[in-house]
DNA sequence: TCCACACTCCTAGAGCGTCTAGAGGTAGAA
DNA sequence: TTCTACCTCTAGACGCTCTAGGAGTGTGGA
């Protein structure tokens, strides 16, 4: 009875600053960028978004601005800081050292066992 | 000052089943045998390992028997059962959903934004 | 005109998996 | 004997994501 997974932990701060490395977007816009590129496979709810921008901003990787979204919404706007390019690196590093290390047990065959 | 990450969370209990798959281990022996395969890569701590593996037994993926390790210590042995090896398949399959999305993200460019 | 709805932000609390930091017991080597 | 590697286990802290709400504002349709 486990419930569906939509997201890999860990990965949702790396997916903001990627998101936002690419021009400003305000949160909202975020969410629906990160699902449209993935075809709807990287699904990220409002209360796991926010507080994560909330700690994005706190440590300096991003910053925010108030203005207005193309529907004439009041926005804040996000933008990548210089820290949080070297944190983007820093976390792509990682991920693929990673994700690739867990492929590899997945495919590792018996003799290397 | 964040931790170094030795896991991607939700990948534990896959990485363990998959260890067992091929095979009989002892708790300690799977840690051992995945930090192995992956070069030092993944990191797994003793005190994520056992929860795991009760968790893992609990819902009838493993099962485990006491028996003797190859250092002459008393020690459990997990195996996969029928039910494991369909829950390796199905996490196998979310695994690479999920983390091709995340890479596809990663190497999104500014004009599919 | 008024209502519904999409857009946009936010929070509290629960849930869960991993980590830190311990304890304890045994075989074999020095 | 003492030390080290092997092997199992637990409690509590910590951090991230989810559920489940609340709230305000433009726009379009009835």
């Amino acid at each position: 009875m486990s419930k569906p997974v939509e997201l890999l932990q860990g990965t949702l701060d790396m997916l903001i600053l990627k998101a936002v490395s690419l021009g400003p977007l305000h949160g909202y816009g975020i969410l629906l960028r990160i699902q449209q590129i993935s075809k709807e496979v990287l699904q990220i709810q409002q209360g796991s978004l926010y507080p994560a921008l909330y700690r994005l901003e706190h440590q300096g990787w991003i910053a925010s601005e108030w203005g207005e979204s193309e529907n004439n919404r009041k926005a804040k706007f996000y933008r990548l800081t210089a820290a949080g390019r070297k944190q983007l690196l820093l976390e792509r590093d990682q991920w693929s050292r990673l994700s690739s290390a867990v492929t590899g047990v997945l495919n590792a065959i018996p003799e290397e066992l």
